[in-house]
DNA sequence: CGTTTCGTGTAACACGTATTTCACAAGGAT
DNA sequence: ATCCTTGTGAAATACGTGTTACACGAAACG
């Protein structure tokens, strides 16, 4: 397990000053950890004890043997499984490369999942005693929609908030400790989804933040945290690890709904008259 | 220029020791210099002074001094905290197998995919001349709509039209030989999605079907058809890949805008007062 | 409303590390 | 051969750094 992979997952343990220096870490992961623990203090804005006591917390004896891991994932690098598996396929085409890219995205940013936020987050989803409230950002709006889509299938009472002022101050109105908030937000975090999820928890939601590695700011308020990569080919971005995320979720949520789940969508495609079940 | 850089250019300038320290830390780059410069002279056979003298040579004012420079390359690197580091993956965790199953489905979906077909399509949703519908299913609605918000963000007459009957029926009035529509259609074809289309077909509009390896009915009227698996994890499908196939024809569409789309994403991003560049 | 616990920063301390100084060899020149 | 020049390491020094101890404040608890 990388150190990077550790502070993700022990995020819950960890206090808010913390949790400051684990962002300001993961945010120039590696190089960050490189530096003198007093300049590393600074970029966190905390002081060099809280640094330490993060690292201590980690499980390492103190910050020179957190460097020495880090270097240690540094050199593993050279060597890493990635490197030889581009064997197959014609090099050079710009759909292999990007299909290539996206595949160890998606990779990668599950290996980096951890399995018990994961169930959490479908336990809460699946769980019919709560309200069950979906939002996005900018671009994030439609893995939301997706999700809500689904799982609206699955069990009754969720609701797609749309990205806009309007919806979200009345969706606020009947947020209470029996509802689950699910957010996204990915880099260029956007103020308006973390007042709305910051709004939510301190009305007493549960909050399932999706985001990239960098931490949405709204991180810190999340009951569970759930991160994929957001690194596509290149200069661009792709939301296919957290598209597979959302998958994933669903997924979790039909495991746990168990044969009520499956009869509920065998009643849906008989409402469904628009539907055709043989090609042609 | 690099550390590197200078120590392979003025490598004729140095010393056999300084040679030796120089291999040692090409070896293991740039995680050698990372470490204590005792620890590093120990690797090379050399004494600290030497290691010392090297690194005046190269113009920096001391040991520091290169490190810095060396966090800086690194911290300088584009790609993101997971994409350098992949550590060993775990077997046989249920997350694990999962990610492999997508990432296989996705690497077989783009090899299938035919390069013509997909630079067609970028090129018929690239043009201005052209006014663009996107449409889907039950469930493909938001791969729809993920497009169409991304499009509308390169260029204008975009429309996303929703899964309903008023909404494309309206839409089908303004449809003729300038129009290209969008159309996803997923397994249990949606017979709605199919009449839209092959009524936009008729009226003379371009027709892209995204569908899966069966061929939704809407294929034969198709201008461009771009497949996509839907073969997920053992008992579930997946719309991993044709969500990568959207991102894709955005990529393509970005590539085709040139100057003008990056300058209107730009734009965009200025006028948009809720965008957070850094977290906290 | 005290009391306790927890989180955090300040300041002193001790350790490790970079740097300097100096001595010693090993060629090359006079 | 003797003197420089150049390269190198050993040891001592001075500095920066990690670490510890302690004190303050805020929240949780009785």
């Amino acid at each position: 397990m990388t150190v990077a992979d550790a502070l993700r997952h022990r995020r819950g343990e960890l206090t808010p000053a913390e949790l400051r220096v684990a962002q300001a870490l993961l945010g120039d992961y590696p190089a960050a950890g490189l530096q003198p623990i007093a300049r590393l203090a600074e970029e966190a804005n905390v002081s060099p004890p809280t640094v330490l006591r993060l690292v201590v917390k980690l499980g390492f004896g103190g910050y020179p043997q957190i460097q020495e891991a880090l270097r240690a994932e540094l050199s593993a690098r050279t060597s890493g499984p990635l490197e030889d598996y581009p064997a197959a396929a014609r090099e050079g085409e710009p759909l292999t490369v990007r299909a290539r890219a996206l595949g160890k995205a998606l990779a990668e940013s599950q290996r980096a999942q951890d399995p018990t936020e994961l169930s959490a987050a479908a336990d809460l989803i699946a769980d019919r005693g709560h309200r069950i409230l979906v939002t996005g950002g900018r671009f994030s709006w439609t893995l939301a929609a997706h999700l809500a889509a689904f799982v609206t299938l699955l069990r009754p009472n969720v609701e797609h908030v749309p990205n806009e002022a309007g919806a979200r101050a009345a969706a606020l109105l009947d947020v209470d400790e029996t509802t689950v908030v699910v957010a996204f937000d990915y880099r260029r975090y956007q103020r308006d989804t973390i007042a709305f999820g910051r709004a939510a928890s301190a009305q007493g939601a549960a909050l399932i933040v999706c985001t990239d590695p960098y931490l949405s700011p709204l991180a810190s308020s999340a009951t569970v945290l759930l991160t994929t990569t957001v690194e596509g080919p290149p200069p661009f971005v792709t939301l296919v690890p957290a598209f597979a995320l959302v998958e994933t979720l669903i997924l979790g949520v039909v495991e746990r709904g168990g044969k009520g789940s499956r009869e509920r969508v065998a009643a849906f495609e008989h409402l469904n008259a628009d539907v055709v079940d043989t090609g042609e």
